[in-house]
DNA sequence: GGCGTTTGCCAACAGTTGTTGGCCTACACT
DNA sequence: AGTGTAGGCCAACAACTGTTGGCAAACGCC
């Protein structure tokens, strides 16, 4: 049962071929059977190092956002911060497929919403409201300006705003973030 | 061939079946059997009526986002008024079920996306940036927040920005996208 | 009232899905 | 060198998918 050291080639090959899978496809439509033809082995190998094809979705979503830290950067440039560091991530081969993979599979899957709303709570609300009574609100205010650009840049590929440069975007989204993080709400 | 008034009952209670199956499991995970057994109806007179699953998406997706005329509002409470219609798109009972429907569907499903970058052309941007260069970009950063907000409010259900009610996220948002349509960009 | 069209159901199809058990091979340890 | 254990593949399973064809009944029209 446990894993030893000979296998771990073919386990980091099959998530490997999970996240693309799940990533390109969604959670439903990717099958076990594509992942294991990707990842070149068996699909009941897939079975037997994950347990179930849920198993290994929730091996392929483990998703640390390294958020940077609210205190280290100046006050009046939090918004500009934020906005570059969230759009880096999904700009980046690894974690970007990471995030697609839960974004996809959020929308049609209550567990993922799960896991989506637990990614938010221990790392977003956490990163941008300890301090203040309103923190979550704000932060959750961030998170539906983000995830909506999110939506239509690498999911939905809006025109619009898949041609933007990443740092116009930047700009654009900036003032947005930066307001809904410091400004007085209503 | 031609529909008589006689299956017209049973065409709309199918079309009223799928729109609450689709809008509830997705496109993939939503099926024709289910979908007939709601409308208490044979799952082979689904196929009958409209061809295929996909066609009957593609009927229970017409929407018509009756987006109102900027010219009619004042231009500085345009924003405003954007965001609150909007909002009543979603939270009613007709409409917000067939943009559940198409959002979920749209994350997962290329031609449900292919849909959602139609309505998006011919309506929010016909709407919004018919004047200026810049228009389309900034009809696509109104979708990105819009889009957002529906997507954590009613498809994620993240938690503080479910409690809120719509008149605080109206004046919450209506800034945002207030600058979107009128502010100079980057 | 008789006839053709339409409504509707039943049964079945062909394909795909996740998952399981059995068997052979190759490594690791003593 | 011998043996136990893990890796891997093949074949098969039961369930479910969208879809099709055939047949009984109800309707509209003359």
């Amino acid at each position: 049962m446990a894993f030893t050291a000979r296998s771990q080639e073919s386990r980091a090959a099959i998530l490997a071929a999970a996240r693309r899978r799940f990533a390109a496809d969604g959670y439903e439509r990717a099958t076990v059977r594509a992942i294991a033809a990707d990842a070149g082995i068996d699909p009941s190998m897939v079975i037997r190092y994950y347990g179930s094809k849920e198993g290994l979705f929730a091996a392929a979503v483990d998703v640390d956002l390294r958020l940077p830290d609210p205190a280290a950067v100046p006050a009046d440039r939090l918004g500009e911060v934020f906005v570059r560091h969230f759009l880096g991530l999904w700009e980046g081969e690894g974690p970007g497929e990471v995030l697609t993979v839960l974004l996809r599979a959020a929308v049609t899957n209550e567990g993922a919403a799960e896991r989506m709303r637990a990614v938010f709570a221990s790392q977003v609300a956490a990163a941008l409201g300890s301090s203040t009574e309103d923190g979550p609100t704000r932060a959750a205010l961030v998170a539906s300006q983000l995830l909506g650009v999110a939506l239509c840049r690498y999911i939905l590929r809006l025109p619009p705003i898949v041609a933007l440069d990443v740092e116009t975007l930047v700009a654009d989204l900036a003032p947005t973030v930066q307001r809904y993080i410091g400004a007085p709400l209503a």
